[in-house]
DNA sequence: ATAACATATCGTAATATTGCGATGTTTAAA
DNA sequence: TTTAAACATCGCAATATTACGATATGTTAT
């Protein structure tokens, strides 16, 4: 059953044109990294530093439908890259958004210290 | 309507504790910044630097039930501290959990440096 | 005591996310 | 050319998230 939404309230809807693209940036990739199973993908492509792809099916308790599901976040959040290697694909991290999001920590830290509360 | 689970398969569910700790501790904190909401508060603490409460109310375009609840989610994730501070309530960001978010993708820099591929 | 302010919580409605199996699609080997 | 491996996509079911207004709660002035 579909209902309308007579009110007009934006309810269920996340106001992301109300926030500047820095802020819909930033959230858009902690959310990617929202979930512990993209952590676990993330942690597993550091570690096999050959960037293999789908063995992580054997590596995490997920079904392939669901890794592939999750691969495909990570890439439209452009946390991964993916490149057809023949049969397989090869993922693997995209450096420059680390890069983003370990300087937009850095710099949340430097003046998080200025603060004079709690 | 309510239905029942009949096959037994996790469906919706996230597998937390398939995952480990630091898993889901990154996944926690990386949830709770995965809304701009979230983040322009994080943003609006970190500019107004004397950690004032719910004048987020007149910055953000959300009703004060909203915000009160996006507070809370960061709180619960340990990205904001919150003292009662007479009739209002001070929140701050804690620089502890930044520090390890920062740590992280550091980390993961470094590993990432390494990569031969794409 | 009461009014007013600053929140938090609740109930509800709608969308989003997560997960699975089944089924496509493409490529490479047989 | 069939087969199989490696994905991706679809459809469904269930839970989670987001948002709001209404309302409750606590605090401080009046």
């Amino acid at each position: 059953m579909r209902c309308l939404n007579i009110n007009n309230k934006d309810v269920g809807v996340s106001k992301t044109n109300h926030f500047t693209d820095q802020q819909n940036r930033i959230a858009t990739l902690a959310k990617a990294l929202g979930h512990p199973a993209r952590v676990a993908i993330i942690e597993y492509l550091l570690k096999v530093k050959t960037c293999i792809c789908n063995d992580i099916v054997d590596e995490l308790p997920l079904a392939q439908s669901t890794i592939s599901q999750h691969l495909k976040e990570l890439k439209n959040a452009g946390i991964i890259k993916g490149s057809i290697e023949g049969k397989t694909i090869c993922y693997c991290l995209d450096e420059t958004t680390f890069a983003v999001l370990k300087q937009y920590f850095k710099n949340i830290i430097i003046s998080v210290n200025d603060q004079k509360c709690c």
